[in-house]
RNA sequence: UCUGGAGUAGCUCAAUGGUAGAGCAGCUGGCUGUUAACCAGCGGGUUGCAGGUUCAAGUCCUGCCUCCAGAGCCA
């Protein structure tokens, strides 16, 4: 008999119906001559009630139905005569697939996040991370619609990769130095150069977008920056939109529909789950969501930040002058107190930017931007590129970079240069502002953090 | 890496320097179309680790480890 998922059977016309349904058991009430299990097989948040008759020849293993165990169902769907849920099974069947003993470690009441982080591989099993990763993958999914209905083609970029791309943190090496294969000491280098994981795709997009015009990649990306927060992981996952013959106002517009249209698809399709992060994860969720779709992201420049900062009567602890890298709480008085929305701050000093960044014409700036939102910060970091050759050989030269290991991406300068732009997107970092988590490790699977790589 | 906070039963937390406890979970039994079920009973501890002070340390001191929040770096 083929599986009906919990979702299926829950919204499908399938009333009256024998099924089978296999899952995992939540809870088990027992009554003196039947039982009811809740049952959960992770395709929706929703359980189904399973009503299992003493008459049963089955009965007799209804023991071994505990919390956490796996079990297979064979019954008729009806209406349920209790209070709680629409349908219910009236079970035929009960198999013990696998069986969880009395030290199962997930309980009917809640745990709290940091807990759950220690058991990470079972941690899906709960109503929040279960909703947590399916919002992830419908989010990941929605990213990709996204970009085919613009005709964007995906680029798989390397993720090991000769070139640092400067200014992106610091580098995990790549080496086979050390391994059975490839003792210490013996001084080899596997690719013919030192070679790392990437820490962004975004030199290659350029490559790609400089032929295909709209590109986009969409991967893991690592940083050994020793960091420790809330918000940042040494590895994670980035878009990273490339467009040619586009300036940043282009760039500027593409990074605002694309927020919005992320959040419009999980609006659209994950209510149960957003429900569920509104009432045990963050009241203000739905409003602060809505808001966003519902309004133009503000956009002013670097300089109009800095001057709104210096009106703000604000104590800040690094005081605001001309020239300084905004800080988180420069950042947060913005987007959180001051605009209270989605802020895009645009051209920054030079002096602070990566050499990839078009310099304006005034000399003195980047045609860089960021999109900050409310309680994460920086979600998206973009510029349009330098595609004059002779002001990007000068820009290796300011930033005492060695113009030789960049060959090819001058060519891209030298053959057919067009003005191009894109910007990265934190993957994690969305998850969090949608679902309203406010720690980076309970957005990603088995996080890599500072320490801990158990999972 | 810096600043601050916290580590006590499986989980969440109590405990004036003086006999380590509760709720939940688990186990046993009872009861009920139940639904974070309910009622009764039972077991459960190297108080993060290593030193030190003291007649006596979960509690005070020193060092280390881990976790959390914030900062820096960034996405």
């Amino acid at each position: 008999m083929n599986r009906t998922l919990v979702k299926q059977a829950l919204e499908d016309n399938l009333l009256a119906e024998r099924i089978r349904i296999q899952g995992w058991i939540r809870t088990r009430r027992d009554a003196k001559s039947f039982s009811f299990l809740e049952l959960n097989d992770g395709s929706c948040l929703k359980n189904l009630q399973v009503v299992v008759d003493a008459g049963l020849p089955d009965y007799r293993r209804l023991p071994e139905a505990t919390t956490g165990a796996a079990v297979a169902v064979e019954g008729r769907l009806v209406e349920s005569q209790g209070k709680g849920q629409s349908r219910e099974v009236v079970a035929d069947s009960l198999e013990i697939v696998g069986v969880a003993d009395q030290t199962y470690p997930l309980q009917k009441k809640g745990h709290t996040q940091e807990y759950l982080r220690t058991i990470a591989h079972l941690r899906p099993r709960t109503n929040l991370f279960g909703s947590v990763f399916r919002v992830r993958s419908r989010l990941a999914q929605a990213v990709h619609r996204f970009f085919l209905g613009r005709d964007f083609v995906l680029i798989h970029s390397p993720i090991i990769t000769a070139n640092d791309c400067e200014g992106a943190g610091e580098l995990f090496q790549v080496t086979t130095r050390g391994t059975p294969a490839s003792p210490a000491g013996s001084d080899r280098n596997f690719f013919g150069q030192p070679t790392y994981l990437t820490v962004s795709g975004q030199l290659s997009a350029e490559a790609f977008a400089c032929a295909l015009s709209n590109v986009y990649t969409f991967g893991p990306t690592f940083r050994a920056e020793n960091s420790n927060t809330s918000r940042h992981a040494n590895e994670f996952w980035m878009i990273e939109p490339e467009m040619a013959f586009c300036d940043l106002a282009g760039n500027m517009d593409l990074a605002e529909s694309f927020v919005k249209y992320l959040i419009q698809d999980i609006r659209t399709h994950c209510p149960q789950e957003l429900e569920l992060f509104q009432r045990f994860v963050d009241r203000e969720l739905a409003s602060r969501l809505d808001f966003v779709l519902g309004n133009p992201f503000k956009r002013l420049s670097y300089a109009e930040a800095v001057a709104i900062l210096q009106r703000s009567g604000k104590n800040f602890q690094f005081p605001v002058e001309y020239g300084v890298n905004l800080q988180s709480e420069h950042e947060r008085y913005l987007t959180e107190e001051h605009f209270r929305q989605p802020v895009t701050v645009h051209d920054y000093p030079r002096d602070s930017k990566p050499f990839y960044m078009r310099t304006n014409d005034d000399g003195r700036t980047v045609a860089a931007m960021d999109v900050l939102v409310p309680g994460i910060g920086e979600l998206v970091g973009g510029s349009q590129r330098e595609e004059r050759e002779d002001v990007l050989r000068s820009q290796f030269e300011r930033h005492g970079l060695d113009s030789q290991k960049y060959r090819w991406y001058l060519e891209l300068r030298r053959y057919g240069t067009v003005p191009h732009s894109g910007f990265g997107l934190g993957f994690e970092r969305l998850v969090m502002f949608v679902t309203g988590l406010a720690n980076i490790r309970d957005v990603i699977p088995f996080a890599r953090t500072p320490g801990s790589a158990e999972f």
